[in-house]
DNA sequence: TTCATTTCTTGTCCTAGTTCAATGCGAGCG
DNA sequence: CGCTCGCATTGAACTAGGACAAGAAATGAA
């Protein structure tokens, strides 16, 4: 049950046994189905997860309550809430969807707090996990403005080729920053080539 | 000369004194003038810099030979390097270039290593460093989805006020996502109210 | 001071992508 | 079994922003 959580987390730091035996006991395992909004049972929560199993979008609304996703998260991703509105504690608020029936492994703040104490190496790997985001977040950053709306879908098609058979099209569409429609227009000039 | 530095680092995690001389003791002050790229000496070298006086800008150079920026680096941030592309090892190459004559304290990776091996609790504060520097990059990646040309640069120039004055107009259209005669144009607008 | 180079502005034309329908199409549900 | 209802497609009209070009202003070197 653990071991797929375990390979994640030993990608760039190597642990002992022990190490991972408290790490495995703090982890919270929770089922979610289909379409369920992880709430933040009331205050800010920045939570953390690990999904074992499905598929989750995460997604700010706009002043104009449109929404744009931020990330999809699939099997072996972690997903966060990291709070986002540095500057001013503004209303932008995230949400977390599930978008089939999914498994995790949570975390707490406390928790992870009380895993840096206990097990002090863990701070680096979840600081590599963090500078991988930062990566993949920077390089999202730079194509939304320097590529072209088909180039971006070829390249998402690239990079996440089984999301597209599992996703509704309207999310990938706003995951890439383009509208439903014009996504569509560009399937269909894509596929006779 | 030290002290600007260990207030920053010591944002969020207090240190020892000890500590904090062990990280002095470590960092390299470099002096670099104006229009210098910040070149890495052959091989892959992911820096890390800590911008005492000065001002430098991030960029990356697209397909077609279009730089887009990514980051504006002034007092008391940090700019590095962290190697970018890594679905494929894409020709996409960062370039880090001095606006103004900027003074820094630089690190290298393995010193950065050492510093952790030495005095670990500085692994928590460049977590902690990393995790924010994500944050903003999301909530850039927002803005440039969701918000108009004129509302970004209204936004740069409510977040960043100081920088609208030091650098040249087109870098910040760059950094906006946006062409130079455009933002031109947005500001004449703005200007007649 | 002068000349050169870079930066900024302004106008015209152009296009990638949006908005707003209308229509078709499955898939889940009673 | 029929009926929604959300999702995808297509088309037509519209617009934010880009590309290009040419002049004005500012900076900077000599």
């Amino acid at each position: 049950m653990y071991s797929q959580i375990n390979t994640n987390i030993s990608r760039y730091v190597t642990f002992e046994k022990k190490e991972l035996e408290i790490f495995n006991s703090l982890l919270e395992y929770r089922t979610v189905s289909k379409k369920t909004i992880l709430v933040h049972k009331g205050e800010m929560c920045n939570f953390e997860a690990f999904v074992i199993k499905g598929c989750v979008r995460k997604y700010y609304i706009d002043a104009n309550g449109f929404e744009v996703i931020l990330q999809f998260a699939i099997e072996n991703a972690w997903v966060s809430d990291i709070s986002f509105s540095i500057y001013e504690e503004k209303v932008s608020r995230v949400y977390i969807e599930t978008l089939e029936d999914c498994e995790f492994f949570m975390f707490s703040p406390e928790t992870k707090e009380e895993l840096f104490v206990r097990a002090p190496k863990f701070e680096r790997a979840f600081r590599i996990l963090m500078q991988r985001s930062l990566a993949v977040t920077q390089e999202r950053l730079f194509n939304t403005i320097s590529k072209t709306a088909t180039e971006k879908y070829l390249e998402f098609l690239d990079h996440y080729p089984t999301l597209s058979q599992r996703v509704a099209q309207h999310y990938i569409a706003s995951y890439l920053g383009i509208s439903a429609e014009f996504l569509s227009k560009i399937r269909t000039k894509i596929s006779k080539h």
